[in-house]
DNA sequence: CTGTTAGCGCGTTCAG
DNA sequence: CTGAACGCGCTAACAG
């Protein structure tokens, strides 16, 4: 039930500096010494003015500030992953490294559209941010913003094209390594990879990494790297295949946990037990679908959150003026759960 | 591989208006009046300005406008929804209703902590936000803001626990009543209800809307809603005792994705057939869970795109002056799959 | 048609 | 210790 009332209730227009001053008898630059904490200012004035701005709730205008310092202390965020699966996390690490309440983010959503992340990039130019992050919505390599840009720009997730650029990414490589390290410590020597889209450079870069551990633990691979997309429909697909074609399998490798709950499913299904005769892992450690699996599944996790933080760091510095450049590998980590090593 | 260039390649920082003006031999006022098409400009000396502009990648600094317009053009979207369920359609509901590059957002993730909250609070009215829009962790009424910020507020998906605030949520109940009489249209009778924890809110509309529904229908609940948490396991769990206690059953009314795929799991583990023994309903949509689920799965779309563009809509009126209160729902849709019809 | 003047809200000189 | 004056980048009102 909405209801609607009298013309603009003249909503009070935020307190000025001057409103203060005027409220405490002071003038206005008395009054900004004594808020902001400098020298030269008696106590007892001081205290006038505090209580005055107190009063009547007087916030500082960053804007005019900020047109001042040629600093306005905020930073665009430029993503292209509709569902925040990495945007948000990568929010809250920037939030973090910046200092809670420091920094504001502006957060503009480009949708993997050129046209609208050119629009938006003016937007925030226009704005006058300190710099800006630049999310991708996959691991393949973006277009740069360009050179001539004037603030930093720091790409996280999806590494710019440009390698004078500056970008942090999570190592898709390392990924695969640890994944085939946590099978093959856990008994494993028949591992059958199932991946997702063969077009995708973290698809790859996986299967890089696991082939590089396996060779390095003396195992051949279990069939060729299985590609097919990032879903649940592909991982019992394929693990079908994996069972048909090679039945004394002992570990499935999924390149997402989206395709590892569709190959528990088809395990389940064909009465295979997890992890007794077969284990699962999957990639990107997220909870929503991890945590509802049977039995919960082990998976890499991308640290998102550190990437973000990561990310908010070097734009920190570049802002400060310490111009670096390249791309930055994150570190990952592996989060052990029940599908590759029996509950207790 | 990172490496540091020379300090600081002394970034060219952002042309102003004289820069513009020099350029093109004029004053700063005609090339602001060139520049924003005013009147009173020979075409000549407007081509001269807009090519000198260009030429330096001129972009007005907002700051200086918003300083003398009294508006920003940029709203603060005060989160606690970690994981952007719900905050991101509402951030992109929001950004198509104020018209693509007129608003920016500032996004901040408050994480369910008021005190993080009030800081958040503080730096979005410092930065002369022209309002607000606060998004919920989920649909239970929450602690008001406050009656005398300088700038409205609308609060989504969650309401304002005060009345004379402007909130805008789903409707929950109807959610309810849409989930029954689908089941009833596609001749279920004996439909019982898993919920999530009963202390939500979302929890008790949905059951409310579906006991209507039921009793509008002439038919009886089949046994107690039985509420548990918003998880997998207990869909799973609820579902044995729903089978155990009424065999009957012919339909199961889950009230979130999560917990229909949980029912989803136990009915092929007992080996009962969907849709055609037993229909499964889910709510939320969540692409995630339904799209991957076997068969796909029957959901309440709770439509947060529209409710973002709405509160949007709400927040451009109120910061017209047409200052409205009251909370307003907004109608949710059902998508119809497999786990209520059987694929063709 | 164009240039000059004033002022938005604030911080920072510099006199008083 | 305090206040007046200046400037940040821009637009509006006026004067030329």
């Amino acid at each position: 039930m909405t209801t609607t009332e009298e013309p603009a209730a003249s909503r009070p227009k935020a307190p000025t500096l001057r409103d203060v001053a005027r409220l405490a008898g002071v003038s206005v630059a008395t009054a900004s010494k004594a808020l902001n904490g400098r020298a030269n200012v008696h106590p007892d004035t001081r205290r006038r003015v505090v209580e005055a701005a107190e009063r009547i709730q007087f916030t500082p205008n960053s804007l005019a500030q900020a047109i001042l310092a040629g600093q306005t202390g905020t930073v665009g965020l430029l993503t292209n992953d509709l569902e925040g699966r990495f945007s948000l996390p990568i929010l809250m690490g920037a939030e973090d490294a910046f200092g809670a309440g420091q920094m504001s983010i502006f957060l503009c959503d480009a949708r993997d559209d050129a046209i609208r992340e050119q629009y938006h990039l003016r937007a925030l130019l226009g704005r006058r941010v300190d710099g800006l992050i630049v999310v991708g919505s996959n691991t393949d390599p973006r277009p740069s913003l360009g050179r001539d840009l004037p603030v930093p720009v720091v790409y996280a997730y999806a590494p710019s094209q440009d390698e004078r650029d500056c970008s942090v990414i999570p190592d898709n490589v390392n990924a695969g390594v640890l994944a085939v390290e946590h099978l093959v410590a856990t008994g494993r020597r028949r591992i059958a990879h199932i991946s997702g889209d063969v077009h995708y450079s973290a698809a790859q870069d996986r299967a890089l990494g696991a082939a590089t551990a396996l060779a390095a633990a003396g195992l051949e691979p279990l069939g060729p790297v299985r590609y097919g997309s990032w879903t649940e429909a592909w991982g019992r697909a394929a693990t079908h295949r994996v069972l048909d074609e090679t039945p004394d399998v002992d570990a499935l490798l999924c390149a997402s946990d989206q395709i590892a709950r569709g190959a528990l499913d088809t395990l389940r299904d064909r009465g295979v037990h997890v992890p007794e005769q077969v284990a699962v892992m999957g990639f990107d450690n997220w909870e929503t679908m991890t945590a509802g699996a049977r039995p919960q599944l082990t998976s890499i996790d991308m640290n998102f959150e550190m990437l973000g933080r990561r990310a908010a760091q070097r734009l920190v510095e570049a802002i400060g003026g310490e111009a670096a450049h390249g791309v930055e590998t994150m570190p990952v980590r592996i989060q052990v759960r029940g599908s590759t090593i029996p509950d207790t």
